[in-house]
Order: structure tokens, then sequence, then C-alpha cells
DNA sequence: TCAAATTTGGAATATATATTCCATCATCGG
DNA sequence: CCGATGATGGAATATATATTCCAAATTTGA
């Protein structure tokens, strides 16, 4: 009945996928969009319960098990339970010990930031809008020098921003109140400025964000929550919510975002330069 | 036969499994030991299973269950499984859809950049030793002034620990390399002083840490390998291994570290001050 | 529109898995 | 040392779950 050789890792299951997707039945073709959509809740789930929240009967989740090459269901969640097996060799383990090692201890301290660490870069990842990303890449490429402001807390985004930017032979400046100096006139027409800000704002950026924007620069921001402030201007909003630790955060998220930045735009201007 | 009701949630449950902990025979203190060393595969295992990898037979393991205040495996089970369905709502599933969207486009990149960091921080927390992090904490709340040095791609942790150390009121002083000017010789006798650096190591930094060295200063260092110079130094090394996407890292691995260094220095400061 | 082919639903069946039970073994107090 | 109490192993049983099958419904092609 398989002719196909059963996919043997989540990447060849979700090849598989793509593959067969084209011209199923309606049933199926339900049963692929849950399955593609919710992969991993497969390791946890009865056919029974799949199959209703998929919509179809069981019998025809069955049929697309064998569609997707396995012998059935249960080979098919083998799959999903031992990838899941290995990627949590002892992790989570290893995090309930160094929580354990009392409250106050250094390492109950590391469990804390790692854990919000991780939850906060899987917010990202979902509430991440691939168009507004698109959009600030798009934008950024385009401009001759780009302005990179950042204080406070937002200080290590915007020196790593810098950093990755001069890395990539892109035109950068970081702003900063070093001695009270500042360059707002080093803005030119067609620049673009980037500004980190998180709550509490500070002046200083958002001065910089206001006066670029009457000056018609465009603006990208990345925040932690859409501010009244910076609604008021024409920028481009790429928000990351961290989670964070007491008082502190980890600062993993936004610094995710604004690395995944600078590459794009790097590998942007690189296309564009090796066209011309 | 269950006296007790059920623990409805992973927090219960641990509580629980401390609870009855004590004084418990050979097979079901083996069991304990083994669930709560390895909590995560429960959702995905067996009796069969979990009761081989734990050495005892099914029906021990169902006596487990029973003690921890379950009906049976099942009803364990299901408090796992649900769990694991709340925690994983869709991200894994919208990582693929964010990688899927093109090998080039910015949101592909989030994706890998998002993984790389969660795969880091999870090797941060199976790496770190507890033991130095908690002797370099130790050092480092005692230091009357704390000397932070820190370029190029780990500018950012070093910002980042600065500012964090300044909200905590903790006196520290970033060094750098502005103006070519540099402090070193504000560096006091009990000074202490942290280095971050990532291959290829700066020539700067290394050269700080050898001066410090000489004068006797004890000296915490955020490495991403064991580096033959630092060796020679009587450092206290802090390892920190960053997934790589192409040339680029995105830090949240020792940025977690640097935050929980600053927090639990930050802590320890303000209880010896309160104790006088 | 009609017949052939395909898809679908639901019940029947097979299989895996949890759960119970009891005879045997170990431990503890006298 | 012996009896009583509790723990253990393994087989027997119950239950949940996967899987198959076939009649009914739908779609497809002429």
């Amino acid at each position: 009945m398989t002719k196909t050789t059963a996919p043997r890792t989540v990447g060849e299951f979700s090849a598989r996928l793509l593959e067969i997707s084209e011209g199923l039945p309606k049933r199926l073709r339900q049963c692929a969009d849950y399955v593609g959509r919710n992969t991993d809740i497969i390791a946890v789930s009865t056919v029974a319960e799949l199959s209703e929240s998929a919509g179809v009967q069981p019998s025809a989740f069955m049929r697309f098990c064998s569609l997707m090459g396995f012998s059935g269901f249960s080979e098919m969640q083998r799959l999903f339970r031992d990838t899941q097996l290995q990627r949590w060799p002892d992790y989570s383990t290893r995090l309930e010990n160094l929580r354990a090692s009392g409250e106050e201890s250094p390492s109950a301290l590391l469990a804390e930031f790692v854990d919000a660490g991780r939850v906060s870069l899987e917010n990202l990842a979902v509430t991440i809008d691939a168009q507004t990303l698109e959009t600030a890449v798009a934008a950024i490429a385009k401009a001759p020098m780009i302005h990179i402001m950042g204080l406070s807390r937002a200080l290590p985004v915007a020196t790593y921003l810098a950093y990755a930017l001069e890395k990539m032979d892109v035109p950068a400046m970081l702003h900063g109140k070093f001695g009270n100096l500042n360059h707002r006139h080093a803005i030119l027409p067609d620049d673009v400025l980037i500004i980190i800000t998180f709550a509490p704002y500070s002046q200083e950026t958002l001065d910089l964000a206001a006066f670029a924007n009457v000056k018609g620069n465009k603006i990208v921001a990345i925040t932690d929550a859409p501010s009244s402030q910076l609604h008021a201007l024409r920028v481009m909003m790429l928000n990351v919510s961290e989670e964070d630790v007491g008082a502190f955060r980890a600062l993993a998220a936004p610094l995710s975002l604004a690395i995944t930045l600078a590459v794009a735009v790097g590998a942007r201007r690189k296309k564009v330069k090796n066209r011309k």
C-alpha cells in the first residue's frame, strides 16, 4: 500500500506533507492542514482527539497516516514522541535541579532567566508580524545610512545592532548622549532611524524620533508595547514582549529581533550590490 | 483508597512528590526518583516504558501513581499531556511557518535566531556549573568596585551588566577603548574584574585581564570556550556556548548569564548591607 | 443524466496498554 | 527464631485505543 518510505525526521515529515498536499480530497486536506498547523500536539493526543479537532472521522485520519507513508497512526506518533524525548534529554530536569538549589542561589536565578528567555523567544516567534518585519527590512536596506538609538536597558540592543551592521559593511551610526553632544543633524533625507526603547521610555530617544519624523525620515521602532507617543509618529513598530524575572529582563527576544534585522538588511544590500 | 486530592498542576505534583518522598520503600523510592528527574517524558511514555527505565515492575509504578493521589497512571499522564498542550499553543508550528516563508525572508531568519537562542539557553542550563557560579557571585559581591570590560560582540553584554549593576546601586565601571584612554589604574586592590570575550578574543580585553592578574585582582570571565590565554591567568571561567546562525549569534545565553550575575550580586549586597 | 470511481462515515474488530489480584518474598517486633 | 505486616513480581483481566472493513454518499467523466 505504501510505496514511499515513512518519514524518519520531523523535517522529512514536513516535506512529505507539502508533497502530498496538492489535489487532496476534502477530508484528507482537512487532516493535512490540521496536522501541518499542530505538529506538536500529535505526540500527546489520540486518533480520536486529533480527528475530532480536525473535523473528520478517525478512519479518515488513518487514511491520512497511510498517505503520509506510515503503517498507521501509531508509527506516525512514535516519530513525534521520539523526537520529543531526544529534544528534551534532561533540560527541564536540569532546570528543576537548578531551581531547587535554594530560592536565593545564583543557580535558581539562572534557571528563572533561562526559562523567561525561552518563553520570550517563543512569544516573539508567535507574535511577530512577518509583513511588518519585511517592510522594515526593505526600508532599512534602501537607506544610505542607518541611525540607531537606544539608551539604558535598550543600549545593549543598540550596540549589537551597530556592531552587526558594521560587520556586514552596512553604514550605520550609533547615537547616544555622550558629553551632551548629539548628532541629530547627521540624519540626512533618505536615512532611516532605528530606535529601541522599553518602558519607561527614555525621553532622549523619543525626542530623536520626533525630530526624524518632522524631517520626514522613516523610523523603525523596537519596543515592548505600543506606546501612545510613538503611535503619533509614523513609525514601523516591531513589538517584543519580554518576560521578566522580578524587575529584570534578559533581552533575549529584542536582541534576536535586532540581529535578524541586521542580517536580513546586510544580505539584501549585498544582493543589490552584486546585481549592479 | 486515595485520601488526598490529586495534583492539578505540575507545581502541585512536585510538591506532593517531595511530601511523600520521606521514608519510601525501595521500589517506590525508585519510582519517585525517576519521575522527579524525568517529569517531561511522562506525557509521551507508557507505564511499561517508564517502569522499565525506573527499574521496577509496572505494578509497582501503578502503586506509585496511587500514592501520588491519582486514580491511576492514565490520570497522572493526563496532567502532563494537558500542560504540554497548553504550553505549546502553536509555537513550533508557527516557527515552521516562519521558516517556510522562503529561505531568504526575514521571517525565516528570525525563526533561525529564535531557535538558536532557545537551544543556547537550554545548553546554558545544562552546562553551567553551579559551584563556579556561586564562587563568582560571592567574589563579586565582596568587591568594593566592579570593573567590566567587553568589546565588539561582547559589548552588549558588558553594557547590560553595567546597567543592571548600576540599577541595583552596586558600584560598577565599564571599561572601553574610547579615545585611546584607559582606566586600568582605577582598578584598586580588592576590586574584581569581569571580562566578557568571545572568539576571536579582543586583545584589549585580554590585556586588561593580564594587568589585573598581575595586580592580584580577582577575575571573572564570561567566554564561549576555554581559552588558553585565559587559563594561564587565575580566572573564574563561566562558559557559554552560543549556537550560531551563519556567522552570527544572538547572545541570548551570555546575556542571561550576565543578568543572573548582576541580580545575584545585587541581592547579596543588599542582604549584607541590611545586616549591618 | 447515468454509471464508474472515489471518498466518506460509522460500526466491528484487533491490539496495545493500563490495571488488578494474589502468591511469594522481605522486614520488623517480640 | 517465629509470626505478622508490608512490599514485590508476574500473570490475568479490563479498558482504551488503533485499525479495518464495507455500505452509503459523493464526485467525476462521458
